[in-house]
DNA sequence: GGAGCTTTATCTCAAAGTTAGAATAAGTGG
DNA sequence: CCACTTATTCTAACTTTGAGATAAAGCTCC
């Protein structure tokens, strides 16, 4: 005997523009005045399939069409609505920057809500300055030394304390450990500093999920060129990459690993810059097939 | 109005014993004679979570608890049952191996399942003379020089056409292209041949899935030890990993590999072969915070 | 006891790839 | 023309990888 339950499609929709990685947020309806993903409830009767169900919300709601989308994750024990049980499938969707036709939608950039995963301008004094000591105190308070071994373990693999390196792609595990001990707003833990801006529901995790996911997706598939127009300069794809990465890469080293991965070639062209002009190119889809493992395998 | 649909939970257990990797299969029920994987209902009344569901299942059906399980995918465009449809939240779990304590539940080999993945004993006689062959044939069936190329693209990346090197990972797109074509029983194409054993409902295409994400995730996260007991030699290790990635590797490399990332330490002890006695060693968790992706980078 | 076999473990070395900085090219604005 | 900016190429040191050669330590059989 089956039992029945509401199922939500969370769309975690990504743009690029002015070098900033941006999410497509509505607000107003439900979300108490707080930034919301675009979503709805799955209709079989209306959609074939989940992706199907996914497209149409979004469409409804911001008024364009999505092109590639990819499963991100399915949230199970959320407390959204306490009368009732829902299930959430999250999807991640890459567009290249668009107008949204409808009012309450629009771009909010990544790094509003995780002011600590940006790098660009090198290592955020958040992380030193309100961090690390809230993870310290965290550790701290450990009852039990397995207790405090596990907690430090925890801390210097997500938030790269005691020389660990830290890994931008652990920007999900961050985000959970930041929620644990009471950094964001939405952690039921009464702390005092609250880090990044809010979002309805659990939905900063769901972004938190999406960005990690990006990052990882970024060294093995060519996910860049659907945020990109069709012909771009190397500058612009670089800059891209490190946007979605959040930090610094080497420009002649990058031009070497998309070079030499055959990623790109030539359109002939070239685009006057207050330099030297820099040479149009475009993406090569053939390099998908010659390497199943195309993308940008930086570091 | 939200309209609530019934939510199922599949399990793909994985065990590795005499280097073989398993798969935890039951049959009898509703799966009229074909290996199925454990599933039942999620009913949010009596589960917290997703997991915790999943693992009331796996207990019930083969009666032993399950360590660390992840979700794997949700399938929502199921043609399980033509009166309702079904939303399939995958896991997958790994186990050291274990006698199922039910009758009706058994482990059984992968590569009964996917005949074509196993290449340690060298490039599989299946490749050439069957799948390349109708391969070619539905690339030349192709309508219009567009389409055409697709396919192409499609079969040099999934199965290796024309010099493309064969990539373990992509096991769910090649059983999907597979399953196009029909050459395997599950497909609605009326094939010929039919290869591998057939399972109930979309489990084999769930299989590949996990199949795939397992041979991809061994590269980041030190999953093998989970199917290995607690002391073992670099022999072992070497041969779960070849299992589970369907091919050999050079013997002193991996060594290398496997000691310069830290992921195991001697025990002090050796055990005996029928040659030199080799060196028992164990996992050493502080791997995984010293380097946040510690897996056996194979290739 | 030692020859021959098996498995484990170490060593070596060339090829390939990475990192980081220096140098050069080709424009712009004053 | 000069200073400045951005794009592009080059180079040298260093690290990682791939593949084979070699050594070590047991076993079996005669």
């Amino acid at each position: 005997m089956p039992i029945d339950i509401a199922v939500a499609l969370d769309a975690v929709v990504a743009a690029v523009s002015d070098d900033e990685p941006r999410v497509l947020v509505r607000s107003g309806g439900d979300t108490r005045g707080l930034d919301a993903l675009p979503a709805g409830p799955f209709d079989p009767q209306t959609d074939a399939t989940l992706d199907a169900g996914l497209r149409r919300w979004v469409t409804e709601q911001a008024g364009f069409e999505l092109g590639h989308i990819e499963q991100l994750y399915t949230f199970g024990d959320r407390g959204r609505d306490a009368r009732r049980r829902v299930l959430s499938v999250a999807y991640l969707a890459f567009v290249r920057e668009s107008e949204p036709r409808v009012a309450s939608v629009g771009w909010r950039g990544w790094y509003d809500y995780f002011p600590w995963e940006d790098w660009r301008e090198g290592r955020p004094t958040l992380v030193d300055e309100v961090i690390h000591p809230a993870v310290d105190a965290w550790i701290a308070t450990a009852s039990g030394a397995d207790e405090r071994r596990r907690r430090e373990r925890r801390a210097r693999r997500t938030v790269g304390l005691l020389g660990t390196p830290w890994n931008d792609t652990l920007a999900l595990e961050r985000y959970e450990l930041l929620w644990e001990i009471g950094l964001v707003a939405e952690s039921p833990v009464p702390g005092g500093v609250h880090l990044g801006a809010r979002m309805a529901f659990d939905h900063r995790r769901i972004v938190a999920t999406a960005l990690g996911r990006v990052r990882g997706a970024l060294r093995w598939r060519p996910l860049v060129f659907e945020l990109l127009p069709p012909v771009f300069t190397m500058a612009q794809l670089q800059r891209t990459v490190e946007a979605l990465a959040g930090r610094r890469l080497h420009a002649p080293n990058f031009r070497r690993l998309v070079e030499d991965a055959g990623l790109i070639e030539p359109t002939g062209d070239w685009r006057q810059t207050t330099g030297r002009p820099a040479a149009l190119v475009r993406f090569r889809p053939e390099a998908t097939t010659e390497r199943p493992d195309a993308g940008i395998a930086i570091r």
